[in-house]
RNA sequence: CGGGGAGUGGCGCAGCCUGGUUAGCGCGCCUGCCUUGGGAGCAGGAGGUCGUCGGUUCAAAUCCGAUCUCCCCGACCA
């Protein structure tokens, strides 16, 4: 009966997975669409995703040597228009703004798209010699692009983020940045968020506009279409030629610097949902749930005065040990109520206490990835949840990464390819030729992309593209994306 | 941006084709009683002017036009 009624309110993600998506995010109370085409609100419980992330990402962002800094939200459109190849991969996206109150402005201001340009800018006057590298500035910020289509969170017209940029003394160390934080974003997105990666090189078609070359990780959501999920430009000296950003080295030879850019988005957000999500609505792994603990007490007899006092104690403990705990004691809903709620609400660990409980000294504990349930003490219940808590993380990776591997798959022609997409799609891993044009026929046929080129490459013998059947040049990571 | 679908109390919908009293239904919400170990029950009650603007008409949720927004399918992207 519980799950009839739940079927009234999200539609099941195997009937259309898209619904689903969006049926839960509003229930949830993730997000709110606003009243202007591709705009939303996050609310409260979404937001406090987002901070858990800027908080565990932060951390690992400055223990590689970076600082925040803020710079402004308004390029100057002649900023924008010195690199014309930035420009016209953001072009058709930027919102510009023309007035200040009744006044044209005498030069359009962008509202920033991503801000290589005007940071480019600060650069060159920051920069004189070698000492002064490098720079690694990180700024957490909100940036616009004017999209077509839009999608809560995935893709919305406003949306935050983190973006990284560095400026460096050699080609050589700003290749090793680039990986670097490749690597911290795979780290981070596979421990903190629970979903398994693909990373490595995106082709020149994917890359990002004015780069030398795009990193990117990428993973696979359960309805097996691909999602971007970070990126690391190695910016090479592009925009150091351009907004003349150069230092005396250490040969007393004036040079340009060499950049990198990097930036992960809200758009996490929508992975989190879309990869450990179900039918039952949200599951967030424990190390960025808003609530980690939900204490739903049994509200039976007098419960006011024997069950209450206690989860209130064992709330007071778990908050002290430092855990996102909440206690629902609302009185206008029933327990088995609440438990559907929070598990939509995706609470990693529920702890039921009810008089039976309190006579004993003990909780109920539930988990919300298997619905498995144990009795604990409450005495030291603050140890056991951390080990539940970190059980419940892991089996949380181990049954996205068990996803993602039986959904990745080998194709050694072309016939087989297009099969895979149709029928299953997933990852498919296959070999390509390095040609532009297979990879564009790949798409128009199959709509499926290549998402990344793995950085650790097997020894090429006599493998064939898996388009043309010519001589193949690497090895790609194939699928549909969103 | 092209093709298709849709906007009616907080949510999900019916009504529209064939204009005509107080715009219905389920869930939710409020009050009371009674309940409470997996989304309880009964009784009473509040809440909408039909996305917005304009037109046709004696009369518009209903017909016509414009516009905004959402969803799906394609072309473009964190």
């Amino acid at each position: 009966m519980s799950e009839e009624r739940l079927v009234t309110q999200i539609t099941p993600k195997s009937e259309d997975f898209s619904r689903w998506y969006l049926d839960l995010i509003r229930r949830a109370e993730l997000a709110d669409y606003a009243p202007m085409k591709g705009m939303m609100v996050i609310r409260p419980y979404g937001y406090a995703i987002w901070e858990n992330i800027q908080r565990l990402l932060d951390r690992r962002i400055k223990a590689l040597g970076h600082v925040n800094a803020y710079f402004p939200l308004f390029i100057p459109e002649s900023f924008l228009r010195k690199e014309m190849e930035h420009l016209k991969g953001f072009a058709p996206e930027v919102a510009w703004v023309t007035h200040g109150g009744d006044d044209e402005l005498e030069e359009r201001l962008a509202v920033r798209p991503t801000s290589e340009a005007i940071i480019g800018y600060m650069y060159s006057k920051w920069i004189q010699s070698w000492r002064d590298l490098p720079i690694l500035i990180n700024q957490w910020a909100n940036v616009v692009r004017w999209e077509k289509v839009t999608r809560p969170f995935l893709r919305t017209t406003e949306f935050l983020w983190q973006e990284g940029h560095t400026a460096h003394e050699t080609r050589e160390e700003a290749q090793e940045e680039t990986l670097r934080i490749l690597e911290m974003y795979r780290e981070f997105v596979e421990s903190e968020l629970a979903i398994p990666v693909v990373h490595g090189r995106k082709t020149d078609r994917e890359k990002f506009a004015g780069a030398e070359a795009t990193y990117a990780i990428e993973a696979l959501m359960s309805d097996g279409k691909a999602l971007q999920m970070g990126t690391s430009h190695n910016l090479g000296q592009h925009f150091a030629r351009v907004f003349d950003i150069k230092f005396e080295d250490r040969n007393q030879k004036l040079q340009y610097v060499w950049q990198t850019s990097w930036g992960v988005s809200t758009r996490l957000i929508g992975a989190l949902v879309m990869s450990h999500g179900d039918d039952n609505g949200l599951a967030f792994p424990p190390q960025v749930a808003p609530i980690q603990v939900i204490i739903v007490p049994i509200s039976i007899g007098n419960w006011k005065e024997t069950v209450l006092p206690v989860a209130n104690q064992v709330k007071d403990a778990l908050g002290r040990a430092g855990f996102r705990v909440h206690l629902d004691d609302r009185t206008e809903h029933t327990p088995g109520w609440k438990f559907a709620e929070w598990e939509m609400r995706g609470v990693p660990l529920r702890l039921e206490i009810g008089p039976r409980d309190v006579q004993k000294n003990q909780a109920i504990a539930v988990r919300r990835d298997s619905k498995e349930k144990i009795s604990l003490d409450i005495s030291g219940l603050d140890k056991k949840v951390e080990e539940m808590l970190t059980v419940v993380q892991k089996a949380l990776f181990q049954k996205a990464l068990d996803f993602q591997r039986e959904n990745t798959r080998e194709a050694g022609n072309y016939e087989e390819f297009k099969k895979i997409i149709e029928d299953r799609r997933g990852f498919i891993k296959a070999f390509w030729c390095g040609n532009e044009e297979c990879e564009a026929r790949i798409k128009e046929e199959t709509m499926a992309t290549i998402r990344v080129l793995p950085l650790e490459q097997p020894a090429l013998k006599a493998e064939r593209c898996v388009c043309c059947g010519k001589e193949a040049a690497a090895l790609a990571y194939f699928a549909r994306s969103y």
